[in-house]
DNA sequence: AGCGATCATAAATCCTCTTTATGACCTAGA
DNA sequence: TCTAGGTCATAAAGAGGATTTATGATCGCT
């Protein structure tokens, strides 16, 4: 499968037509039914049923169709990103986060670092479960505060904020007006989890195995916090958080009770191993002594 | 660009040596060689220093190979995609929605409908600014709460939802505990924007003309909500956006206040024009209900 | 100085993609 | 009912791109 490929499946779709759909592509048109043959063949679905008024979408093809789109638009940013390293385009300073961050921590230290260096352009950048450590790998961020556990192979990591962790629940659960409940009491409730995120990850956040052995029950997956707090106060499922997701995300029809009896989650500030970005090593400075309380 | 040369990038990345590459990728070294050249040519950036002992990267190279990356990975989905429904799994109604969707209605009409329909499994998809008029019409959600104005060309589109919008400033603004404001009291404070939507949808959150004519004051760009809240936060800027996201997304460090004198936002119920799922017309009939507070 | 490792280039070969030519099928209009 | 036009599929030929084999240049290490 081929970028070229993609281009006329796409542009096949958007045309409805082999023929013209060839023209715009500067092909003629048994190329394209031959390209459309081969790829339907490679991928064993047939995208487009046809006949003699052109073709049509099957169900597959417009889901194959779809996400050929998107391969497209990222390919583009390949070239984006070439054309931007040949303009010279410096002096950005990315930082990563998932969901809450790490609090108040995360905004003060992009404002102060912002402050003392007036040309840099300080962007947060906030990704979905755990996908801030990929984002590091892949050189998307700078440098992110990282949710522990995670894979820290080839990044430098420090630990610079910790807090407690707590449940949520919808508010009319039978437990939400709690002062705090143990693990065990919700026990019972199907949890909901990810698997955008490394199975560690996961079982850290399930607290499996539980402290009696048994293993969560796990309820339905999801791939960020607006999903994952839309099926807990539609009942579906409980989740554990970060007590400042439940001050960040307060929404009305949830509630957050405190986990009496699990670890607090710990946050990383990380960068990659040997990065030597003076920016990277200026930020770090600063999260340093903002988490250490120093005088500004 | 194909997706060989940049599965060959990528793998050279990996491996850091021609030769090794080459044998991992089942071609000749020399192939890789020419490969490489040719698309550094056609990208115009140098992606690779090459030394005796093999490549290292360059910081462009890392970049491109960073997008390169993630263009293999969403390719990859287009064979997944073709895979799923070769094994004919059916079943899924994709719900999108960005930040607070429609609120409440969001919630209940997705618990609502999967309740009624026990073998259908109800997905919330949430989306970044505006992006889900796009997630529908390239097919990644079934349905969507879309906040208008939007671009509704092909979709089907109903009303079913209205909330009045705040302004949101970091606690400590000298605004921050007005019971109300009016769009020109805040004309001169930086205003949050993103790129991600279309200038109508940007032009209308922002209130572009204001009623004295003037233009807005532009602050920083964004993402998605967190960057937003985050920037606000900070001080950077203020921003407006729906009740509900205040309700949401209620950051101890954040302040919500009523604007008094803007139009509220509408939210749109859309799917695609003939797409005849008769999982989407069971979904609207029930947001139908509850939008309209009939009995249940 | 010599050897081994690594990348670059030339020329030949292979193979894929596309073209030209044409057929099959369908639909609309006369 | 017949014909013409539109559309997609296929065959065969040709063009060109990708890769191979062969080999050279360069560098680092002994």
């Amino acid at each position: 499968m081929e970028l070229r490929q993609l281009r006329y499946l796409v542009t096949i779709a958007d045309v409805g037509n082999l023929g013209r759909a060839a023209e715009r592509l500067y092909v003629s048109q048994p190329a394209l039914s031959y390209a459309l043959k081969n790829l339907e063949s490679e991928l064993g679905v047939r995208r487009f049923d046809r006949h003699a008024g052109g073709v049509t979408e099957t169900v597959a093809g417009r889901d194959v169709v779809a996400e050929a789109r998107r391969t497209l638009l990222q390919a583009a940013r390949v070239a984006a990103v070439a054309e931007r390293h040949l303009r010279g385009e410096t002096g950005v300073l990315r930082v990563g986060f998932e969901a809450s961050g790490a609090g108040e921590l995360t905004t003060r230290a992009r404002a102060e670092f912002a402050r003392r260096n007036p040309g840099v352009r300080v962007e947060p950048k906030r990704f979905d479960w755990s996908e801030e450590v990929t984002a590091l790998r892949d050189g998307r961020v700078d440098v992110a505060f990282v949710w522990l556990p995670a894979d820290l192979a080839g990044l430098h990591a420090e630990i610079v904020h910790t807090e407690p962790r707590v449940v949520g629940l919808p508010s009319g659960h039978a437990l939400a007006r709690r002062d705090g409940i143990s693990v065990l009491e919700v026990n019972d409730e199907p949890l909901m989890w990810t698997e955008r995120a490394p199975r560690a990850w996961v079982d850290w956040w399930a607290v499996n195995p539980r402290p009696d052995g048994s293993a969560p029950r796990w309820g339905p997956t999801n791939d960020n916090v607006e999903e994952m707090l839309e099926q807990v106060a539609e009942g579906t499922a409980i989740c554990f958080a970060p007590h400042s997701m439940a001050r960040y995300y307060a929404r009305p029809d949830l509630a957050w009770v405190p986990l009496t009896d699990v670890e607090p989650l710990k946050v990383a500030l990380a960068w990659v191993d040997g990065a030597d970005n003076p920016l990277v090593r200026g930020f770090a400075a600063v999260v340093s002594e903002l988490a250490s309380g120093e005088a500004l």
